[in-house]
RNA sequence: GCCGACGUGGCUCAGCGGUAGAGCAGCGGUUUCGUAAACCGCAGGCCGUCGGUUCGAAUCCGACCGUCGGCUCCA
């Protein structure tokens, strides 16, 4: 096995996995795992199997695909092999050996990974008993060190990540030093499951899913999950009105020929719902994937540009439609209808480190209001395979890449660089946060274009009098609400802060006798603009009380005789308890406490 | 799109060759209650769709659709 993981790229494997114990013994695991499949589905050809971040997994190619089925009896083999206490040694050969080597033993993956190394490298093989792997190591001295392991899941993996290639079985494993530790991991991991934002989507009537009817990949927002839409919209409205953007709108859809000039024609066709045509007119339309070319139209359009008007900021709510592929689609967060909170910045070049800031510090008030602090900076740059679709100026690539290095020191940004991630028309500064399960998800992003304006045409006067193209800053803060909402749901546990929560306060009439009351107080809290039910139903309050704990309301109100009399009400915090009786004054002023802070 | 698993009332799930079950939710009634589940009753499903095997299919086989876990992609 040839471990090309922390600088190798190939496996798109995260550069911060350390080369500790932990990743030694995970790495020796997959070697397990490989020897165990490999005694029980001779014929078994090899290619990669990797330590990730929590397990490992191992690519075959097997005569049959495996399922889940078959983990006992693998695990099984794994825990027999490890019983025989079998040295791990090392046993470095030359080229020409180790080829045919691998050749003899029927292994052609093996043989191309060899082909591929570097001209000065060492090429080393692990064996342990009579199974050897090609493999640069570390492991850990013999196969008995391995004994707190679990085999998660299977799935297809191309070799080499082409989906031109032949489809590999993988086999996700977690490997850990002590039980207790296994156990644990395991744990977490069912405790993820519990805020995966669809099942909490559900049961807080946040949003469904009707494939059969409305489609796949389109989410149906209830009153409540709108609710929190529209809130989180107003919210970066009112941010971004404050930084100086203005917000415009540009319907869904667009003739296609913008997207031809655009260059999104080319890169991303299949990725768009298939055309329209106006039959009468000869004209075809597509639903809008994105929003630069309209932004960039709405531009052109709205008079010639002074240097004096830039920059000009162009912010849009804008849902568009993108034709995921099938297997991509997931919840909230990879949807076909998206809502994104768009904008694009024209400026002159001198612009673009002072605007790239405050987009930055924009994005950092609202990821801040959140309560977001889980995500990292990645500076997408291009690769320099003539084949990918990047589009080919080096001048602008350079000028562009330099401004944006430029913007992230002087803010003081901690980032890292993945090649080949740009834009085809730019690089970009990409923030990632994680989902409950851990996988990965883009939510802002800040991208330099030197090219679209080119090609739409946009210009603007200089200060001496000439012509000159604007550079396009294209910027999102929050993403998209629909992904927005999903990490935020998981975050959250779906238990919204007080200023988010769709439902902020429930009232619960201990009797009939105080429903009049009830609704007295919430026409009240109304008026002051909180959110509120009045909970009638005829069940007791424990009942009520706990439903609406639940569902995750940040505020309970409980009022009876007592509080009638007094003209008070009982005031609970969700997971908190009872704060005792207040008056009506103490409670908005408690909850303008709440919505603030 | 590709590989694998799964698809039973609104939700969570049992049944896996012989005429469809439970809990929760819903509806009707009784109860009027002080901080996380009162009681009684009623109703609700062509078992994803289409085709095949069988005397007989929710149960076995196939195709399609969808969901889930990955892979690929992500303007």
């Amino acid at each position: 096995m040839l471990l090309t993981c922390p600088d190798g790229g190939v496996l798109g494997l995260d550069e911060q996995i350390p080369q500790d114990d932990l990743y030694r013994l995970r790495h020796s695991t997959a070697h397990l795992l490989a020897q165990a499949v490999g005694e029980l589905f001779p014929g078994v050809k090899y290619a990669i199997g990797p330590p990730i971040e929590d397990g490992f997994y191992y690519d075959f190619d097997l005569p049959r695909p495996l399922s889940e089925e078959d983990f006992p009896a693998i695990e099984a083999r794994m825990h027999e092999i490890a019983r025989r206490d079998l040295p791990i040694v090392r046993e470095e050969m030359d080229r020409a050996t180790a080829r045919a080597f691998c050749e003899r033993n029927n292994q052609p993956y093996k043989v191309e990974l060899i082909d591929d190394l570097p001209e000065d490298t060492v090429i080393s093989f692990y064996r342990q008993g009579d199974w050897s792997d090609l493999c640069r190591g570390p492991h850990v001295p013999s196969t008995g060190y391995l004994k707190h392991f679990k085999l998660l899941s299977t799935a297809g993996a191309y070799w080499r990540g082409d989906e031109k290639n032949r489809m590999l079985t993988r086999v996700y494993g977690t490997a850990w030093f002590t039980q207790e530790e296994l156990e644990d991991y395991l744990r977490r991991l069912e405790e993820a499951r519990a805020r995966d934002h669809r099942k909490l989507g559900k049961e807080l009537g946040l949003f469904v899913f009707a494939p059969e009817q409305v489609g796949s990949g389109i989410p149906l927002f209830l009153p409540k999950g709108e609710m929190v839409r529209h809130l989180m919209e107003s919210y970066v409205r009112e941010v971004q009105t404050r930084y100086g953007y203005q917000h415009v709108w540009t319907g869904h859809l667009v003739r296609e020929d913008l997207y031809k000039r655009s260059g999104h024609y080319d890169n991303y066709r299949d990725a768009m719902f298939p055309p329209m045509q106006d039959v009468d007119a000869g004209i075809t339309y597509r639903l809008k994937p994105m929003n630069c070319p309209s932004h960039m139209t709405l531009y052109n359009l709205s008079g010639l540009k002074s240097y004096r008007d830039l920059p000009l900021r162009y912010a849009e709510f804008a849902t568009l439609y993108r034709y995921e592929k099938s297997g991509e689609l997931s919840g909230l967060t990879r949807v076909r209808a998206l809502t994104q909170d768009d904008c694009h910045i024209f400026c002159t070049e001198a612009q673009i480190e002072s605007e790239f800031g405050l987009a930055l510090r924009l994005i950092q008030e609202v990821l801040q209001r959140y309560g977001f602090t889980d995500y990292r900076v990645r500076l997408s740059l291009r690769d320099d395979n003539p084949d990918s679709k990047f589009v080919r100026d080096d001048e602008k690539w350079a000028k562009a890449e330099q401004a944006l290095r430029n913007a992230l020191d002087a803010n003081g940004v901690e980032y890292f660089e993945a090649r080949g991630e740009a834009a085809f028309y730019g690089p970009k500064a990409d923030f990632l946060t994680r989902d409950a399960l851990g996988r990965e998800w883009q939510i802002s992003t800040i991208q330099v274009d030197f090219i679209q304006p080119a090609r739409l045409g946009c210009k603007y006067i200089d200060e001496h009098g000439q012509e000159q193209t604007p550079v396009v800053l294209h910027r999102a803060v929050t993403g998209t609400t629909e992904r927005f909402l999903g990490v935020l749901i998981e975050q959250y546990a779906g238990a919204f802060p007080f200023w988010l929560a769709p439902v902020q306060c429930v009232l619960i009439p201990i009797a009939d006798r105080h429903h009049a009351y009830a609704h007295q107080v919430a026409a009240h809290l109304q008026g002051a603009g909180f959110r509120c039910e009045v909970d009638g139903r005829n069940e007791k309050m424990g009942k009520r009380i706990r439903d609406a704990e639940l569902q995750k309301v940040p505020v309970m109100l409980i009022m009876g005789d007592r509080d009638v009399e007094n003209q008070t009400v009982s005031v609970r915090r969700r997971g908190e308890g009872d704060l005792g009786a207040k008056t009506l004054a103490e409670v908005v002023a408690l909850f303008t406490q709440w919505r603030d802070a």
